[in-house]
DNA sequence: GAACATTAATTAGAGCTCTAATCCCCTGTC
DNA sequence: GACAGGGGATTAGAGCTCTAATTAATGTTC
C-alpha cells in the first residue's frame, strides 16, 4: 500500500505544515508551539492545575510539567500552592507572561484567520467534520 | 479566538488520534510510528542514502540519523559504506528487520483501510483535497 | 478509624525533533 | 593542481513526548 494512498499520510502533511509554520510565526515571541498552547489555555483559564491544563492541551501529565518548568525559568507563569488542596499548585500568567503571549497570539491568529480564509464555510464545515470522524474511527478502533 | 474555531486545532487532534493508534497498533512489533515510517520507505527502496530517507520521511538529517541508530543498534538495518562515493553510507533492511516491517505493516494496514472504509470516495477525495489546500497555504505564507 | 481508590505532582528513562556547527567527499571551474 | 561549492554524515544542545513508578493529599467505604 503505497504512501500517497494512505489518508493518514495527507492528515500528517498537514499537521506538519501547520505545526511548521506555527513555530516560524512563534519564533520572535521565542515561544515554541507546545508552550503557546499552555500559554493560551492559561490566558483563559487562569490559576488551572498543570493536571487539566495537560489534558486541555491534549498531552500527559509529564510532558505539561516540561513545558511549564520551560515557562517558570523565563518567569512567563508562577505556580503557587493552592490555598485549600494543598496538593493542588495554581498555574498563572505572570505581567511578562501575558505581554509575551499576547504578541505570540496576534501571529498565530493571523496565520489562523488566513487559513480559513482560504474556504468557504461549507467547505470549512465539510474539512471539521470530515477530520471529525476520522479523530472518531482512530479512537474507537484502537487497541487498549 | 477560541480553539475550537481554529482549523489548527481539528487537523492537531486527527494527526493526535491518528498517531496514538499507529503507536499501540505498532507496539506488538516494538517500532515506534517513525521508525516504522523510515522501514517503510527503505522497503521500498532499497540502499537509500539517509539524507534521502530523512526527505521522504519529511524529518531533518539529524533526526533521522537518531532513528537509524536506534534501529541499527535492534539490528533491524545495515548502514555499508557505498562503493563509489565513499561519503554516502547505503542503508538496508536485514533479515529481521524485514521480518519485523512485515509484522508492523499488517497492523498499519489494516488501520489506513479501516479508515479509508469509513469515507465515500468523494469524500476521500474531499478530504485529501481540502488537506491538500491546507498545506499549501500554510507553506505559502511561512516566514524565512 | 482503617483500607481503598482517585487525583495531582513529580522523577527517571527512552525516544523523537529541531537548529547550528563540523567534517568529509566529490565535482565543478580556473 | 587549487579552490569553491554542494551534498551526505555526524555531533552538540535544547526541547517535546511518552510510559512507568513514586509521593502526597483527598475522598469513599466499611
Amino acid at each position: 500500500m503505497p504512501a500517497s494512498e494512505r489518508l493518514g499520510s495527507h492528515i500528517k502533511d498537514a499537521e506538519h505544515a501547520l505545526t511548521a509554520t506555527k513555530h516560524a510565526v512563534l519564533k520572535p515571541a521565542g515561544l515554541t508551539v507546545p508552550q503557546y498552547a499552555a500559554l493560551l489555555q492559561l490566558a483563559e483559564n487562569p490559576g488551572i492545575p498543570a493536571a487539566a491544563l495537560a489534558r486541555a492541551c491534549r498531552v500527559t501529565a509529564p510532558t505539561m510539567n516540561t513545558i511549564l518548568n520551560n515557562l517558570q525559568q523565563r518567569g512567563l507563569i508562577t505556580r503557587t500552592p493552592h490555598p485549600w488542596h494543598r496538593n493542588v499548585l495554581e498555574t498563572r500568567l505572570t505581567e511578562l507572561g501575558t505581554q509575551v503571549m499576547a504578541e505570540a497570539d496576534e501571529g498565530a491568529v493571523r496565520v489562523e484567520r488566513g487559513l480559513a480564509a482560504e474556504f468557504t464555510d461549507e467547505e470549512r464545515a465539510q474539512l471539521i467534520s470530515l477530520l471529525a470522524r476520522c479523530s472518531a474511527y482512530l479512537e474507537s478502533v484502537r487497541p487498549d
